[in-house]
DNA sequence: CCAAAAAATGAATCAAGATTAAGAAATTAG
DNA sequence: CTAATTTCTTAATCTTGATTCATTTTTTGG
């Protein structure tokens, strides 16, 4: 069954001709993948991008303490990869898994630059897209240091209520960076 | 007198034609700024885009305890704006402040759209650079999650010394995330 | 449908860092 | 050079959320 795949996604940001359209199906990997299978996991070198068609990522690694800490999720249109490593070639620290089963975009690194050089076009949605990242990020910083973890809380699941059902309590928890007993004791005050 | 300036930040990443380098001198604009001097203020919409050619900026809002909260620097070859409010024209709710006496090239964000338009290869680099920025943003975020304030301060202070001398103390410890008198209980210990 | 695993809750104690309130030291401007 | 402002330090007390440990509830797989 065909998602509105990331075709659709790019056409938000630039135009595509028929060419362009089939030149990057040719260059990606569509593929499904099942809840709790890892797309990356630690000393690897992570080599690909993935773009979320349906379901959700996270990206989390394992702190001093051994609890998973998760830095970031992914849900449908949103990219995610260890940049740190792509570009580096080192391994990465992190895990990468579906949080439900998902439908996942592949492209490799080296793929994904040699579609840049045949579809230069394609350098203006990434920047686009990763401007979005950056300020999306800027303003999860702002809110990290402006509210307690409380009225993260509270902030987070007043912005995201529909993925607040998606996702098990205990990862958002480790995403908005508190335990899931704090979660609990929160929940338990005001439902 | 002439700062290593924006251009050869870009031909570090793209080749530039002579053209296309004029092109770009057109479109920006270099000024000096004094120290304490403010590039942007709450209420104000942010329309620019800020290149450091030497100096340095913080990026701030003033909390709900009425103090000063920073979210960002830039030195030397960093870009700094409110992408926010750059991109949805509402008002920023941050000061943009030079830190030192600094050099700074400006464009405009309507500027700058012309200027994709007629030098498209600088897509490209604002896309590495916007890359390089989110994949920065993301490790603070893994170091803000995984280390204890105290921790952060001697990993920051071991990544960047030189920088620890050039801002003002009670600066780091608000882009640290915690306060003055934390970060002088933490020095006391052991220097 | 049932057993096992995963997820959520609860309560007691503890610790990291905030707050408050001085005061000392360093910088800056006139 | 000196007053004024800015920055840094110290110490006592307080708070938020962690830790620990146990129990309950929910979900999953066979």
């Amino acid at each position: 069954m065909m998602q509105p795949g990331l075709t659709d996604h790019i056409k938000k940001y630039i135009s595509l001709t028929d060419v362009e359209e089939q030149q990057i199906r040719d260059a990606i990997t569509a593929k499904t993948i099942k809840k709790k299978s890892f797309l990356l996991e630690p000393e690897h070198v992570c080599k690909e991008l993935y773009f979320v068609s349906k379901g959700c990522l996270r990206l989390y690694f394992i702190n001093k303490k051994l609890n998973e800490q998760i830095i970031l999720f992914a849900i449908e249109n949103w990219w995610m990869t260890d940049y740190e490593s792509l570009d580096s070639g080192r391994p990465s620290s992190y895990y990468m898994q579906a949080v439900e089963n998902s439908e996942i975009i592949s492209i490799t690194k080296t793929k994904l630059d040699e579609l840049f050089t045949a579809v230069p076009k394609l350098e203006r949605y990434f920047r686009i897209v990763q401007q979005r990242a950056f300020a999306a990020t800027q303003t999860r910083i702002k809110y990290i240091y402006s509210m307690s973890d409380e009225e993260r809380y509270h902030h987070f699941s007043g912005l995201f209520p529909a993925f607040m059902q998606r996702v098990p309590q205990y990862m958002l928890a480790s995403y908005l960076g508190f335990t899931p007993q704090f979660m609990s004791k929160i929940r338990a005050k005001k439902i």
